[in-house]
DNA sequence: GCATGTGAATAGATTCACAGCG
DNA sequence: CGCTGTGAATCTATTCACATGC
């Protein structure tokens, strides 16, 4: 897959300040490139990933510029070069145990969701309050109660946790994972959660795109569509 | 449950340009006045409502006076005026129908979903494009094949568009629903996008919000934690 | 020649700090 | 006196425009 490794040198390794906005970019960016890839193409450039990106080609420059100076002048980026740099840089070489907290409808697409395993995220241990869903299978692993967080923070060090419970549970749910050494959490209950320093948090709240889609909507109601554009931050 | 209305005058009506990153917090301001209301409190201060919703107090004050001037110097802000005012400029005093295409598993799940009926959001119709899927009901509606959107369009005008389809269906999804007058969409495909202008886009990506976590958690993994925290821009 | 990489310019968001008012 | 509302200061992000170098 990548071809040029980093040539030694000037490897500050992870000492470049990247803007929060270009982080939530990089992602966008990697499955372009992806794409790019599948259809045997070699060279990419700025203009063209912009367009696919959905941004303006002056940002994608920028933005992999933080990254370092990947690109060759006059040609364009190389596909499967950047696509590692890129993989690197988002720490997607390496695999992230998952562990999912609540089981409902959500929860359950979730668990059935194909698109981890993808890159690099592992499904590790599927956990739910409910005794009526302890212990039911979901794929092939088994619903296990909360109480067994820390047995699983043990023998799976999950990095990551999902939480996908009632909103009344979650910030428990979240002071248990993080008492389980569990330091990066993707929240989808919709309530505003809080977390100790060093804990990264992000949230996907249904509610509250709605919400921000009728804002826009009610005010131009059909009209220019400035605003509500792209966007994911997130 | 609105107490005071907007006593005539000085109503300006939507003619103040409301920041991007404001319209994104409201709907989080407003679950917190819900809950603060639910507590019986009459009069709620920015700090309070700030240290809720996890953020600081003076970006509270500077959000809701691009609303107006709702709040008591002195005393704070009114906790059923606050939520009216709120309500009504993001829209939620009126309903928006929504139709939702594709049934999976996340479909399946935003479906049975119980709190779109909560503010106004309410869905009319569920489409597939699978004829295995056309049919089957979920909850009290019945799927219904991708053809039948204008027909869904003529009876039903939804106003929102909620995208659950594999990656590659969702861009002909998103131009059939535009042409059915749809002009706000939220996409869950794990892809790019494009729509005319007038159309509002905003997308909820699993696998982008995992990548970010990931960067940050090789990072700092464990420390500092400065840049993931918070956030839903998106 | 042509597309990258980047300083400089601009726009947007956050925070500070305090005047203003109930 | 206490808390809002808001200009001014700061910080972050985007865009421009062009020198740079393959």
């Amino acid at each position: 897959m990548h071809v040029r490794r980093y040539d030694g040198a000037m490897e500050d390794r992870g000492r470049r300040r990247i803007p929060e906005a270009t982080v939530a970019r990089l992602p966008v960016y990697l499955r372009c490139l992806v794409e790019v890839a599948d259809g045997k193409i070699a060279t990419v450039s700025s203009e063209r990933l912009a367009e696919m990106a959905g941004v303006n080609a002056a940002k994608v420059r920028k933005d992999l510029s933080y990254l370092g100076s990947y690109g060759t002048r006059g040609v364009g980026y190389d596909v499967e070069y950047l696509l590692y740099q890129i993989s690197r840089e988002l720490g997607l070489t390496q695999d992230w145990p998952v562990v999912i907290v609540g089981l409902g409808n959500l929860g359950h697409a979730l668990a059935n969701y194909n698109g981890f395993s993808a890159r690099g995220f592992r499904v590790v241990a599927l956990v739910d309050a409910d005794p009526g869903k302890v212990g039911t299978k979901i794929g092939d692993l088994a619903v296990r109660p909360l109480e067994d967080l820390d047995e699983i923070a043990t023998s799976d060090r999950p990095a990551i946790g999902i939480i996908a419970t009632p909103a009344q549970a979650a910030q428990d749910v979240a002071d248990r994972l993080v008492a389980a050494g569990v330091t990066s959490i993707l929240n989808f209950a919709p309530v505003v959660l809080s977390v100790p320093d060093g804990v990264s948090l992000r949230k996907v709240d249904l509610s509250i795109e709605l919400q921000i889609l009728s804002f826009y909507q009610q005010r131009h109601a059909g009209r220019s569509g400035d605003g509500a554009e792209q966007l994911a931050k997130i």
